[in-house]
DNA sequence: GTTCGCTCACTTTTT
DNA sequence: GTGAGCGAAC
C-alpha cells in the first residue's frame, strides 16, 4: 500500500516535473496516460491498479471485505473506455442486483463523464438476459412482447398443472415444485437434461413431467420466469452458434461483480459469451459467498483458473474500512474454513477497539442492553444511521423492535416484503397490465374478482373451459361468454361491466396521461374503494402504497415501460431521513458498511443454523462461517457480539449454547464483557444475567401501558416515515386518498363546460367536456386531452 | 361465494 | 406465538 501511495504521488511530480525516478520503469502506454491524464488512476494501491490494467485475457480479482472492490470494476470500465479499446456498448458487465447496477452505472458515469445509456449491456444477469431473448425472441419459441411471470404467477400456474394432474394440493405444495424447478433452472437443467431420479422426490416421480408441462404452458401463455432469462438464452447460444458468435464480435471486455454468486447457469451462459475475447474479468470473494442455498456454487470461484485457461487472479488485500482488531477477529473466523482461495487481509487503520463479545440471560435483555447501548450513543452525538444490528434470521428482529418501541429509539427494518411484492402493488399493477395486454391470463385471473365482484371460482371456471376449448386467452374467453347464458345473470352482468371497463381504460391508453390513466382505472375499478373500507389498520399503509405507486409510475414515459420495468426491478428506494439504527438480517448486509454493527445471537443451532448444519453438513457450517466473516467485517469500527441463554425458539424457551463462533475469535482481539458482578470464573464468556435485575421488565411486554406506547408508535412511525403525505397532498393533486371515492360516481364536476384551467403537464386550456370526473380539455399548447379533474386546478 | 377456523411450519432472498 | 393457506360451514 505504502508503495502504492508512493507511487502514484511519483506520477503527479512526473506530470508537473516531467521526470520521475520510477517513470522509466512504467510502460509507455502507462506513462503516455499518466500525461494525458488519467485521473481516475490515482489513489488506487498497486493491487488495484493490477486489477484494473490487466485487461487481456481472464482475470479472477478476489476482493476481499472493504478493499475497493466495486472502485476497482468501475474504474476497469473507466480504463477501457478512456484508452479507447472498447466502446460502451462493446462491454458486458453483469451484477446480481439492480442496487449494484445503478451504483455501477452511476460511478462509471461520474468517473468518466459519460451518459449511461453509451452502456446498454450495463446491468443484471435477468435484464441482459430479457434484452438478448427480445431480439431473438423467435429463435426460442417466444414471440418478442413475451411477459416475465413473477412467484405469485409461477405459483398459481403450478397450481393448475399440479389441479390438472389431479394430484393433492396439500401433500405436493406447488411451492415445493417451484423450488425443485428453479434449482433445476439454477443449475441450467431443461427438463430433458435432469438427470434420472432427481424428480423422484416429487410426487411419485412426476416432478420432472411436471416441469415439462410447466415449460410447455408458459410457452403457450408467451412468458417465461426468471430462470428462463438465463436458460433460454443458453438454449439459444446453444443452438444458434451464428448468434452466439456475433455477440463474440460485440463483447470485447466482459465483467462479472459478485462472481462467487454465480449459479451454474450463469456460469454457463457467462462461459459461452467469454469464448470469443475471453477477455473476462471476474470480480468476487469466496468468503462472501453466502448464497449456496440458492444455487450459488462457490465452486465457480474455487475453480476459475481450471475453467478459464491463462487466467490471471488478483488479490485485493488492503482493507480500507476496518479497524485492526476487527479485521483480525474477522480474519481469524474465516481462517476455519477449509474450502477457500484465502486472501490475507490488512489494514493501515489503528487497532482501534477490540470486538466486544457479551452473553445475555435472554433475547430480551440482549435487546435491551444492545438498545440502552444505542441510546448512550445516540445522546453522545454519534450517528444512528452508522449504526447496525444485524441479525441471523428476521424473527430476532422482533425482540428489537419491541424494545425500540418502548424505549422510542428511531429504527428502520430493511429487508421486509419488497415495494412491488405487496399485495396491493401486484393488484393494481395487474389491472394496468391487463388495460395494456388483455393476453396476460395470470394477471387477469388476480384481478377477477379483487375487489369481491361476485366472479369467483365457478366463474373461472366457465371461463377456462372456454378459453381451452377455443384456445383463446382469459379475456376473450369472457367477451364471447358474455354474450352466452352460460352464466347466471348477476355474473354475467359483473362480468360484462369489467370488460367494459377495461374498453374503457383501454380507449385512454394513446392520449391520457399514464399516472392519471393509472388513477382512473385503480378508482373505478373500486379497488381503491376496497381498501378504503377494510376496517384493518394496514388498509391506510396499503392506500400509501399505491399513492406511492402512482408517484412512481410518474417517473417512467409510458405505461409499458413502467410495467417492463416493474417485472425485473422488485424495489423502490423510499427515500427516508432521520437518523435511524438499521436493522436486517446477515444477507441484507452484504456490501454494506456501518460504523458501529451489532451482532446478536450467536449461539449454536441459530447460528450457525441448525438446518444449515442438517441439510448441508460441514459446507453449510462453512457457508455459516462466511456469514460470520461477512458479519464483522461490516463494521468500521466498533463490532459486538453477544448470544443469550435462552431463547424462545418457536413457542419455548430454549437453553441455547454460545455459537461456536464465539470460540473461534481469537483471544487478543476480543474483549469480553465484564458484568457488573463479576463473571470471571468459570471460564466461559460473560454471561450477564445477574447484570441488572431484569425483574421489572419481564412484565411489561403484556402491560397496558406498553401496548398503548407500541400503538402511539405506530401512529408516530406512520406519519412520520412515510413523512410526506400531509404535505404533499396540499403541494400536489390528491392521487389517491382516504377521502376519495369512486370517482366516476361522482354525479357532478367541480368544473363546467368553459371553465379556465390548468395542468401541470400541459398548461393552461379550456374545458371542453366532462364526463364524470374525467375532463377533456383544449390545451393552448397541447391541444384536446382527457385528463382527470384532479389534475386540473381553476385558473 | 364468502367467511371462519383449523392446521401447519417456522433461515437466509434476488430476479 | 403467529401468520398463511386451505377446507368446511354458512
Amino acid at each position: 500500500m505504502t508503495t502504492s501511495r508512493k507511487h502514484s504521488a511519483n506520477v503527479d511530480t512526473e506530470i508537473s516535473a516531467g521526470e520521475s525516478p520510477s517513470g522509466g520503469q512504467l510502460p509507455l502506454s502507462q506513462r503516455a496516460m499518466a500525461r494525458t491524464g488519467a485521473p481516475y488512476l490515482q489513489g488506487l494501491n498497486s493491487e488495484q491498479r493490477l486489477a484494473v490494467e490487466t485487461l487481456e485475457g481472464p482475470v479472477l480479482v478476489l476482493a476481499g471485505a472493504g478493499t475497493g472492490k466495486t472502485r476497482v470494476l468501475t474504474t476497469r470500465i473507466g480504463h477501457i473506455l478512456a484508452t479507447g479499446l472498447a466502446r460502451g456498448s462493446e462491454i458486458l458487465a453483469v451484477t446480481f442486483t439492480n442496487k449494484a447496477a445503478h451504483e455501477m452505472k452511476e460511478r462509471v458515469g461520474s468517473l468518466i463523464g459519460m451518459a449511461v445509456e453509451g452502456m446498454p449491456w450495463l446491468g443484471t444477469f435477468h435484464a441482459i438476459g430479457v434484452r438478448l431473448l427480445r431480439r431473438h425472441s423467435e429463435l426460442v419459441g417466444l414471440k418478442s412482447g413475451f411477459t416475465i411471470l413473477d412467484t405469485d404467477d409461477q405459483i398459481r400456474l403450478l397450481k393448475q398443472l399440479l389441479e390438472a394432474e389431479k394430484l393433492d394440493a396439500k401433500r405436493w405444495p406447488a411451492r415445493q415444485l417451484a423450488n425443485m424447478i428453479d434449482g433445476w433452472k439454477n443449475r441450467g437443467l431443461i427438463p430433458s437434461k435432469v438427470p434420472a431420479g432427481e424428480g423422484h422426490s416429487f410426487a411419485e416421480g412426476r416432478g420432472v413431467k411436471l416441469y415439462a408441462a410447466y415449460q410447455a404452458r408458459m410457452k403457450e401463455l408467451n412468458c417465461v420466469d426468471f430462470g428462463d432469462l438465463l436458460l433460454e438464452c443458453l438454449r439459444l447460444f446453444q443452438e444458434h452458434s451464428d448468434v452466439l458468435a456475433m455477440y463474440h464480435q460485440k463483447f470485447k471486455y466482459i465483467l462479472v461483480d459478485e462472481y462467487q454468486d454465480t449459479n451454474v447457469a450463469q456460469y454457463l451462459w457467462l462461459r459461452l459469451l467469454a469464448q470469443g475475447t475471453k477477455n473476462i474479468c471476474c470480480v468476487g470473494d469466496d468468503d462472501q459467498s453466502i448464497y449456496g442455498w440458492r444455487g450459488a456454487e462457490v465452486e465457480n470461484i474455487l475453480r476459475f483458473e481450471k475453467e478459464f485457461p491463462g487466467g490471471k487472479v488478483i488479490r485485493l488485500e488492503q482493507n480500507y474500512r476496518s479497524t485492526g482488531h476487527i479485521l483480525a477477529a474477522a480474519s481469524a473466523i474465516i481462517a476455519e474454513n477449509k474450502g477457500r482461495l484465502g486472501k490475507t487481509l490488512r489494514t493501515d487503520d489503528a487497532m482501534g477497539h477490540k470486538v466486544l463479545v457479551q452473553g445475555f440471560w435472554d433475547d430480551a435483555e440482549e435487546a435491551r442492553m444492545i438498545g440502552q447501548r444505542l441510546e448512550e450513543m445516540r445522546k453522545t452525538g454519534d450517528n444512528l444511521n452508522q449504526c447496525a444490528i444485524l441479525v441471523r434470521a428476521s424473527f430476532q428482529m422482533r425482540a428489537f423492535e419491541d424494545r425500540f418501541v418502548t424505549m422510542g429509539l428511531p429504527y428502520r427494518v430493511i429487508g421486509g416484503p419488497r415495494f412491488y411484492e405487496r399485495l396491493e402493488i401486484k393488484d393494481a399493477t395487474a389491472y394496468l397490465e391487463l388495460t395494456v395486454n388483455p393476453t396476460n391470463d395470470l394477471k387477469f385471473e388476480r384481478i377477477l374478482n379483487t375487489p369481491k365482484r361476485g366472479l369467483a371460482d365457478a366463474t373461472l371456471q366457465v371461463l377456462h373451459n372456454h378459453a381451452r376449448a377455443r384456445s383463446l386467452h382469459l379475456m376473450q374467453a369472457a367477451r364471447e361468454i358474455v354474450e352466452t347464458e352460460e352464466l347466471k345473470p348477476k355474473a354475467r352482468k359483473s362480468l360484462r361491466d369489467l370488460l367494459a371497463q377495461f374498453d374503457g381504460w383501454r380507449s385512454h391508453v394513446a392520449h391520457m396521461p399514464h399516472t392519471e390513466l393509472a388513477q382512473m382505472i385503480l378508482d373505478e375499478s373500486g379497488y381503491t374503494t376496497m381498501w378504503q373500507q377494510d376496517p384493518n389498520p394496514t388498509a391506510r399503509t396499503r392506500l400509501e402504497n399505491l399513492k406511492e405507486l402512482i408517484r412512481f409510475l410518474g417517473e417512467f414515459e409510458t405505461l409499458q415501460g413502467f410495467l417492463e420495468h416493474v417485472s425485473l426491478v422488485m424495489d423502490v428506494d423510499a427515500g427516508d431521513d432521520g437518523e435511524r439504527v438499521s436493522i436486517m438480517t446477515l444477507h441484507g448486509a452484504k456490501g454494506l458498511e456501518f460504523d458501529t454493527v451489532f451482532l446478536p445471537g450467536w449461539e449454536e443451532g441459530l447460528f450457525p443454523h441448525q438446518r444449515s448444519l442438517d441439510e448441508s453438513g460441514v459446507s453449510g457450517l462453512e457457508e455459516e462461517r462466511r456469514l460470520a466473516h461477512v458479519g464483522i467485517t461490516r463494521a468500521r469500527k466498533f463490532a459486538a457480539i453477544s448470544f443469550t441463554q435462552n431463547r424462545r425458539v418457536h413457542a419455548l424457551f430454549q437453553s441455547q449454547m454460545p455459537s461456536r463462533f464465539v470460540d473461534e475469535l481469537p483471544e487478543a482481539h476480543v474483549e469480553v464483557a465484564a458484568a457488573r458482578t463479576g463473571y470471571s470464573n468459570g471460564g466461559a464468556y460473560a454471561q450477564s444475567r445477574f447484570d441488572e435485575p431484569a425483574a421489572g421488565f419481564t412484565h411489561q411486554y403484556e402491560t397496558p401501558g406498553w401496548k398503548r406506547a407500541q400503538a402511539q408508535f405506530a401512529q408516530q412511525a406512520n406519519t412520520f416515515q412515510r413523512g410526506a403525505p400531509p404535505l404533499r397532498q396540499q403541494k400536489r393533486p390528491v392521487t389517491i386518498d382516504g377521502d376519495l371515492v369512486a370517482s366516476s360516481a361522482r354525479a357532478s364536476s367541480t368544473y363546467k363546460v368553459g371553465d379556465q384551467v390548468r395542468h401541470d403537464k400541459f398548461g393552461a386550456g379550456t374545458v371542453a367536456e366532462i364526463d364524470g370526473n374525467k375532463l377533456t380539455v383544449d390545451f393552448a399548447d397541447s391541444g384536446r386531452k382527457k385528463v382527470v379533474e384532479t389534475f386540473v386546478s381553476l385558473l
